[in-house]
DNA sequence: AAAATAGCGGAACATTGTTCCGCAAGCAAA
DNA sequence: TTTGCTTGCGGAACAATGTTCCGCTATTTT
C-alpha cells in the first residue's frame, strides 16, 4: 500500500485502473461472471497480470463496485434525518438497495450462491451494508414500526436475494417483492 | 418409453435407477451441483452412461426431483379444502414448498442463478407448481385476502429466491422471512 | 555497471459439463 | 448356428474457466 514513488509504480497502478475499467465494462455486457480471460482481453493485459493486482475474482467485483457500496451505506443516516418516520426511511433506502443490485447482472445470483470464491464480495457488503440497514432497522423498532424478531442481516439478505432477476422476473417485480416484504415486516 | 421388453433393456432400467439413487444421495450430500463424475463413480458407471440416459446435467436433478415436486403441487387443492381460510391454506402450501427448497442444497440457488443448462428444471417447478400455487392464490383474492396484484409466478419466484440459504442465512431464516412476505401480501 | 526485483504476458494446470468413439453382448435375419 | 446390426456402456477427449507458475523486460538499487 505505500505507493513507492516510481514510473514503475505509476504504470502499474495505470494498469490497474484499466483493468477496472474493462472490468466494469464487462460486468455491464455480460455480468458478474464474465470470464477473466475476456476482461484481460479488453482491457489489453494477460491474465496474470489482472490476478497480481487482484488474488481472486471476487476481490474485481468487490474493487468494482466498493465504491457504490460504500455509497449506498452513507445514504442511510441521511435518509433518517430527512424522512418522515424511520420506516420510510428504510423504505427509501431499500429502494437505493435494489436499484443497486439489480443493475448488476447475477450480482444477486453471485451473492446467494454461496461460491466460497466470492467470500470477500460478501463480507464486504455485510460490513458495510449491515450495520447501515442496522441503524434504520433500530430506528423502526425504537417507533414500534417493525417486529423486533427482524435483523438487519436476515432482512438483508432476503432483500439481497428477491432481486435475483431472470428473463421472467424482472427489476420491476423484484422491487414489488421488495416492497411487499417489507410490508410485512411492518407493524 | 415404449419399454421393449428383454435382457438389455431391464439391465438399462436398473442402470437408471442406480444413476438416480446415486444422484439423489450425492446431492443430499454435496448439493444439486455435485459433479456429474462423482455421481458416475458412485453408480460405478461411467459418465458417458450417465449422458445417454438424461441429455443434461438438469435433466438428472428434474427426474430425481419430480416425484417429490408432483407430490407438493398435488399438496395445494387437499389444503384448499382442508383450511379454515384460502390464506391460511396458500401459507400452509408456502410451508411445504419452502421445507422442500430447503432441504435440497443449492437448488434454489440454481434456479435463480438463470443457468440456461437449467431450463428444464426450470420449466417443470414451473409447469406444475404455478398453477397449484394459482388456485390457491385466486382463492384468496376471492376472499379479499391477499393483493390482487400478486401473480403466482412472481410470488413463487420470490419464495424461491427467499429460500437460498447459506452459512449465516439457514432454513429457519428462510422460513421466517417467507412468513414476512405472505404478510405482506395479506389484504 | 551489475545485481535485484517489480510488473507483466501467457502457457500450463485443475475442475467440470458434454461429446465421441470403440467395444461387448443381446437380438434378428439367413 | 452363424452373421451382422443395434443397444448400452465406459472412459478418453474436448471446451470453458478460475488460478498458478515461470521466464522476460525494464526499473531500481547497490
Amino acid at each position: 500500500m505505500p505507493e513507492g514513488t516510481g514510473v514503475r509504480r505509476a504504470q502499474a497502478q495505470r494498469t490497474r485502473n484499466g483493468v477496472l475499467a474493462a472490468a466494469s465494462a464487462a460486468f455491464v455486457d455480460q455480468g458478474v461472471q464474465a470470464p477473466i480471460r475476456d476482461i484481460a482481453e479488453r482491457a489489453g493485459v494477460g491474465v496474470g497480470t489482472i490476478y497480481r493486482h487482484f488474488p481472486t475474482r471476487a476481490d474485481l467485483v468487490t474493487a468494482v463496485y466498493r465504491h457504490q457500496i460504500d455509497t449506498c451505506a452513507a445514504l442511510a443516516p441521511r435518509l433518517l434525518e430527512e424522512s418522515a418516520s424511520p420506516f420510510s426511511a428504510l423504505s427509501q433506502w431499500s429502494n437505493a438497495f435494489v436499484d443497486f443490485l439489480v443493475t448488476k447482472h447475477g450480482l444477486g445470483a453471485a451473492l446467494g450462491s454461496g461460491d466460497p470464491g466470492l467470500e470477500n464480495l460478501h463480507a464486504l457488503m455485510l460490513d458495510t451494508l449491515v450495520p447501515a440497514c442496522a441503524t434504520l432497522l433500530d430506528a423502526c423498532v425504537a417507533a414500534d414500526e417493525v417486529d423486533p424478531e427482524i435483523t438487519a442481516y436476515t432482512l438483508m439478505r432476503a432483500i439481497g436475494n428477491l432481486c435475483i432477476t431472470g428473463p421472467d422476473y424482472d427489476r420491476v417485480d423484484a422491487g414489488r417483492m421488495v416492497a411487499v416484504l417489507l410490508a410485512g415486516c411492518r407493524r
